[in-house]
DNA sequence: CTTCATCCATACGGTACCGTATGGATGAAG
DNA sequence: CTTCATCCATACGGTACCGTATGGATGAAG
């Protein structure tokens, strides 16, 4: 068997950086190929046309962007609360690149029924383990639920508000935030 | 003087509206000027190109999208909790082009400058107003910042959130956390 | 060394744009 | 009725794409 000079998996990442820097109108086939140093030919012999490439974009974004985080906050031990903590700290990693496509795909979704479908699926995940962690220490079933929504409001809607807060910093700010929803 | 056929508010509004439906790469002079009937001939002696065009959108937004709700909430009477409710309830009118607009901008702001800078004074005007009203209930400084600070996030993050609420609708998992921070 | 699947380069036709140049069309003002 | 600023239609050149067709180049397998 040949070498795979450019693999598939090398389209895919490349797609998604894009996609994380401008938007799914941002992934251009013969863009990729510039910067994988390639030309168009190899990514029609991979992939069938552009819109197959922005789904296999989002299989693997399901796949790899959902698991590892929880995965990592069960990893050490703690109780409710600390695990709280770490998911917030993990999911707020704010330079990563895996928050940008994540913000960029949210975006999409409102305007992408199949990507809101996908959304639909990660995000009930989510909110389930979250129940699970404020369940730990809140009795009253609404109690839980308002604050899930609200600390995954708090995760996503931070990064598209954009404003001061006297004299503290943004991280100062949402560790208020986040306390307050786990007295 | 002659009549203006087509005035540069009618290009701005229906800028406004490919901003809300596709984000800044949907507005396109020749797709607007198709669906205001006219050709572009006419976008060009109106505007001088389509970043121009861009800016005074933005103009356009800063000043209609941002007074009008703090307005409409300082119309009607009551105490600083009804205010709350009654901006949270205008806020998330969710089928409102006011409000996809917004989101759409919001978006755009992470990856443009100019864009982040309106945002940024767009959302303090906002939080200073909210500071105010949590104020009215509210002692600890710290408590209060944390209360807008997941308010806000609240607004807008919902709309990038895609989950469900465990029997509930999310209007009412809303309501929920919208009550639980005047508490 | 040959074979053959794998992968890519090139050339092409097509679409959808941006911005400019230029020649009208329109209608109020005189 | 003429004038003239206002507004638009048309034609053009240019760019950046998508997707297809076709001819290699490459290297493991035999």
């Amino acid at each position: 068997m040949a070498l795979t000079r450019i693999p598939r998996s090398n389209w895919i990442d490349e797609g998604l950086r894009a996609l994380a820097g401008g938007g799914p109108e941002a992934v251009r086939i013969e863009s990729l190929a510039r910067t994988l140093g390639v030309t168009k030919g190899g990514f029609y012999w991979h992939f069938k046309d552009r819109r197959s490439l922005l789904e296999e974009m989002l299989d693997v974004w399901e796949r790899t962007g959902v698991d590892e985080v929880i995965e990592a906050v069960e990893a050490e031990d703690g109780d409710a609360r600390a695990r709280l903590r770490r998911l917030f700290g993990l999911a707020s990693a704010s330079g990563g690149e895996l928050l940008k496509t994540e913000l960029a795909i949210r975006n999409w979704a409102r305007r992408d029924k199949g990507v809101a479908k996908r959304l639909r699926r990660v995000d009930n995940r989510r909110m389930d383990y979250m129940r699970s962690l404020f369940e730990a220490f809140c009795a009253d079933d609404n109690d839980v639920e308002a604050r899930c929504l609200l600390a995954f409001s708090l995760f996503i809607g931070a990064h598209f508000v954009s404003a001061d807060h006297g004299g503290r910093s943004r991280g100062e700010a949402l560790d208020l935030a986040l306390e307050s929803l786990m007295r």
